[in-house]
DNA sequence: GACAATGCTTGCTTATGTCAAATAATTGAC
DNA sequence: GTCAATTATTTGACATAAGCAAGCATTGTC
């Protein structure tokens, strides 16, 4: 290195550090019209990419004060975004899992936020993006020795737009993997349907899985009588495969039923969904019945699995 | 573009945003050990950065509520950081300049952010660094609409190190361009010595301009007798010419010179350094009297210049 | 079972930041 | 030249953000 290059580098990272600086203060007011404030903002982000999480945990990835973070918390549960549990192992800590509310409160600011910095991104050309995309990525290498998160998914209720991508998505995958006809995409059509012009708010829900702004998964969980629920229409995008979302998604379904006080989840399934088969196993559903039946193009085996809750 | 690519990009940099947000707060704590907090650092590096400007001005550009900044200011007045002048053109405004305890509170706390990044950079390769400043100029490029300030240096007091700096470089820049000898660089180290040992600090004064975190230039302003003070070692870099910069220490010596009382300025030059003498000569200097003398390998022709004050 | 460490909460303090009103000076319209 | 609108700054009142320290309950260690 040429040495008098040096200080030409420490000045160009001191700009740097200026010109971001003020670029953060002007997404700061982008929150402006949010509920939340930056540090808010970002304990909820937080909140909401961990299944479950401590306040400590929080703390140390956000660099925050224990104090200041209790706070937050304490506002947050009293605003009914999040939920504190006690933890089984350690009485000390609750672990923090975000309510249906937080959820779409989080999905309505995470909304906002890409709208913005999609507003932002659409006013570059393409070559523009790369570069500025590529460019952070070089510094997000060369500083952060911290890896990324490996969970960067997050759930949340359903928006606007959604029952269309769950139709596609089921229609598209089902006929990609498995083969079955345009029958299996207007089944789902007709679930949606009635879950939308149906839904009972309190009893039935339904969890997109996110990643990276785009839908990867979803579940729904619908009332078949007043004691059971049903789980349907669990999807994970093969892309988003491997990270867990399955599993969570079924996990999220059942502590939704437990809660709002069903006896019983059931759920149909054919067996040839084997990654399925597996999270209903690991989840303790039992296999209950099977039937053969010709559907979608194929002759299918049918089942019908049950948790008690 | 791949329409699917977009999400991704709109991630990219929410997910750099977060990055940069918490490294921010990582400088933040710096900042701790200093007396400024963040906003004022802020507010006190502009003002460093302008021969003068005005509150409203500095809020502009740091996108600071008045109010606030008023108090900032007002605060800094208090410390005797800042001197405010009734602006001659418009009495509403305040002319805001650094005091000399400014200067120097100011190339503190920049030279401990130097130094706290200087001390980052140097954990990475020289490969690294050059991909990072490349890559921060990149995104300045992409998403600054904003230029650089024009004036990118800063006067200060001098400081360890300066010394010899001065002496180094008037004999580097005498030699190649005027090819002076040895015997000017001793001529110089002399001056620069009296200076330090007798130093006078409440009726001389040195000011080394400073860029990107190097020394470009400097000015002495040093007692002859009672009422009459000298400017020596007039300095600018040739790689700073042409910003302005030797006028500006000019002009500072001379506020300098008056306000704490001197009657007249003097100066000794030699009539081969053209640049100088136009600046002598707009700020008011009179040439009062040549001789010719052989010194340091040449025949030249001193000159003697006054400004009555 | 004493004792240090940990996870979290609470009280207190200071800094940060916003809003609205007040003052003084300037500008533009007539 | 006069008046209204605008601009630069200050000030008071206020809300939020953020940090420190003391305290409490729980856990792990010896």
């Amino acid at each position: 290195m040429q040495e008098t290059d040096f200080p030409k580098r420490v000045a160009a990272v001191r700009r740097f550090n200026r010109f971001y600086t003020q670029q953060i203060g002007l997404l700061h007011e982008g929150l402006l019209r949010s509920p939340f404030s930056l540090s808010q903002a970002r304990v909820i982000y937080e909140i909401a990419h961990h299944e479950q999480t401590t306040a400590t945990e929080l703390g140390k990835e956000l660099g925050f004060d224990a104090g200041y973070l209790s706070r937050i918390l304490g506002g947050f549960e009293k605003r009914g975004l999040i939920d504190k549990t006690v933890s089984t192992t350690d009485r000390r800590q609750s672990i923090l899992s975000l309510t249906d509310a937080g959820q779409d409160k989080f999905a309505k600011l995470n909304a906002a936020s890409r709208k913005e910095i999609g507003g932002m991104l659409r006013g570059l050309s393409d070559v523009e993006q790369q570069r500025l995309v590529h460019a952070m990525h070089t510094i997000e290498g060369i500083l952060g020795a911290q890896p990324e998160h490996k969970v960067t998914y997050l759930l949340r209720p359903h928006q606007p737009g959604d029952m269309g991508w769950v139709v596609h998505r089921h229609g598209v995958l089902y006929d990609q993997e498995y083969g079955w006809d345009e029958h299996f995409e207007a089944l789902v059509a007709e679930i949606v349907a009635k879950f939308i012009q149906s839904c009972d708010a309190k009893r039935e829900r339904c969890w997109i899985a996110e990643k990276e702004g785009e839908n990867v998964g979803c579940v729904f969980c619908v009332k078949q009588s007043k004691r059971v629920a049903k789980l349907r229409l669990l999807l994970v995008d093969p892309r988003a495969r491997g990270l867990g979302i399955g599993k969570r998604l079924v996990h999220e379904c059942i502590r939704f039923a437990r809660r709002v006080g069903y006896q019983k989840l059931t759920l149909w399934t054919n067996d040839v969904l084997h990654a399925a088969r597996r999270i209903y196993e690991q989840e303790g559903f039992v296999l209950v019945q099977e039937e053969h039946h010709h559907s979608f193009g194929h002759d299918l085996v049918g089942q019908n699995w049950d948790l008690a809750l």
